[in-house]
DNA sequence: TGGGGTTAT
DNA sequence: ATAACCC
């Protein structure tokens, strides 16, 4: 007889056995990116619903960084200068969106929505999912027997209008993949009223490309066929995601300026240039190779609160704003439920150079600390606050005169909290052991016992 | 350019 | 700790 450790220990091996040797049948993957429209106004627009049908821009200081589509239509553009927004349209209405907390909240609320679908969904910013959809795809197909894939049907735009092929397996696990995407999209609709657009693909790349084909709340499937037209569509190295600002400077001075150029140039001379790492990914890119996975992206690694303005000048001044900021920080980090193990001070000094670079220093919380952060009763905020303000000194020499125009904390190395009462593994590793056991990325959040305290 | 985030070195 | 990338 084949006991329960002794079956474990095989299909380990099998497991192990099938990562390394490459089944070749069947490593096409269908990808759907998924990106809200407008996410922020459309936010403010459900919490005031009289907003609706108005030109909106959402302010963060002197910036409108996102409007809907009534402002859009009257010239205002995203990151556009409230001056510049209100002279192009006067009928602008603006709210203000530097406090983040409702965007943030409605921002899980759909990538919890999308995990329902499938666990694999990676978070790019606030406003963008991808979901690997493989699985799904796989598990339709084949309640279908192979005679009848002929019924399926797309949903949604097929990019170039090319013509689907119902003989081919990846068209109809394409169209299958733009059917869950149109599902996820009603999905979104009806339990969190927004609207957004979705991108069907083989690779991650691809998928966020062809999402953007047609633009407010509709969705575009890309076919094998079309890759390459889509690629070729993009005017400039810049438009391609994973080629920054940094990197496109470099590339310009290479004579490197489309994405044509960048895939007939030398690879050698690239790699020279830009390093083996750089230069083979963004090389791949411009052929429309990706192979990076969807990393579920589980909770946050980080809390950070920011805050930027013209002229900080004194100790005091930042005491008081490093104050609120870590205020609002110990409210997030204690409804999360896991304790972060690091804090960090992020400052930014005026200069009239070109790039805003930033400086910070970063130290471990004191443990004792640490295990009052749950707790309502003790005063958490007076150490941190001397803790940050250390911090502060070692960057700015506060005896010298000092302009800064920005301030930011970040609480991170989160940890899941320690349960060490419960489990067997607990009582033999004790508790300074089993918190680093239950360490990483996708810990699951487990729910603060001292809740009450509140 | 705001107020966030991530990973790699 | 910084630098690059993403929104």
């Amino acid at each position: 007889m084949i006991n329960g450790p002794l079956l474990d220990y095989l299909s380990f091996l099998t497991s192990i056995h099938h990562e390394v040797v490459p089944t070749g049948s069947t490593s096409s993957r269908v990808i759907v990116h998924v990106d809200l429209d407008c996410f922020y106004a459309q936010v403010e627009m459900i919490s005031n619903p009289e907003l609706k049908g108005k030109p909106l821009g959402v302010q963060q200081k002197y910036l409108v960084v996102t409007c809907n589509y009534e402002a859009r239509e009257l010239g205002v553009k995203k990151l556009m200068n409230v001056r510049d927004a209100k002279e192009k349209c006067p009928q602008l209405v603006l709210v203000n969106g530097e406090d983040l907390t409702r965007y943030r909240e409605m921002s899980y609320k759909v990538t919890e929505l999308l995990e329902e679908f499938s666990p694999v969904v990676e978070r790019l910013g606030f406003d963008e999912n991808f979901v690997d959809v493989t699985d799904i795809v796989e598990k339709r197909l084949q309640q279908l027997p192979s005679d009848v894939h002929s019924a399926v049907t797309v949903c949604g735009h097929v990019y170039n209008d090319q013509a689907i092929n119902l003989h081919d397996i990846l068209h109809i696990r394409l169209l299958v993949g733009s059917q869950i995407a149109a599902e996820i999209r009603e999905a979104m609709c009806h339990q969190l009223g927004l609207t957004g657009c979705a991108g069907v693909a083989s690779n991650k790349l691809l998928a966020k490309l062809v999402s953007g084909i047609f633009k407010p709340n509709q969705q575009t499937v890309l076919l094998p066929e079309s890759c390459q037209d889509l690629i070729r569509s993009l005017n400039h190295i810049k438009e391609m995601p994973g080629i920054g600002y940094k990197t496109a400077k470099r590339l310009e001075a290479l004579g490197i300026s489309s994405i044509h150029d960048l895939q007939a140039f030398s690879s050698t001379l690239l790699i020279k240039e830009l390093g083996v790492s750089v230069a083979q990914r963004i090389q791949k890119l411009s052929f429309g190779e990706d192979n990076s996975p969807v990393t579920p992206s589980g909770p946050p690694q980080s809390f950070s609160e920011e805050d930027s303005f013209k002229k900080c000048s004194s100790e005091v001044e930042a005491k008081k704003r490093i104050a609120e900021l870590l205020g609002s920080l110990l409210n997030r980090v204690c409804q999360d439920g896991r304790k972060p193990h690091t804090i960090r001070l992020i400052i930014r000094r005026f200069s009239s150079e070109k790039h805003h670079s930033r400086e910070s220093r970063q130290c471990p919380i004191p443990s004792h600390i640490i295990q009052k952060l749950g707790k309502g009763n003790y005063d958490v905020r007076t150490p941190m606050v001397d803790i940050l303000m250390k911090l502060f000194r070692n960057m700015v020499h506060v005896k010298m005169p000092f302009h800064l125009t920005l301030l930011s904390v970040c609480f991170c190395n989160l940890k899941a909290l320690n349960t060490a009462k419960k489990g067997p593994i607990d009582y033999y590793l004790g508790p300074s052991l089993s918190t680093t056991t239950h360490s990483g990325k996708r810990s699951f959040k487990i729910k603060d016992t001292h809740m009450e305290d509140f």
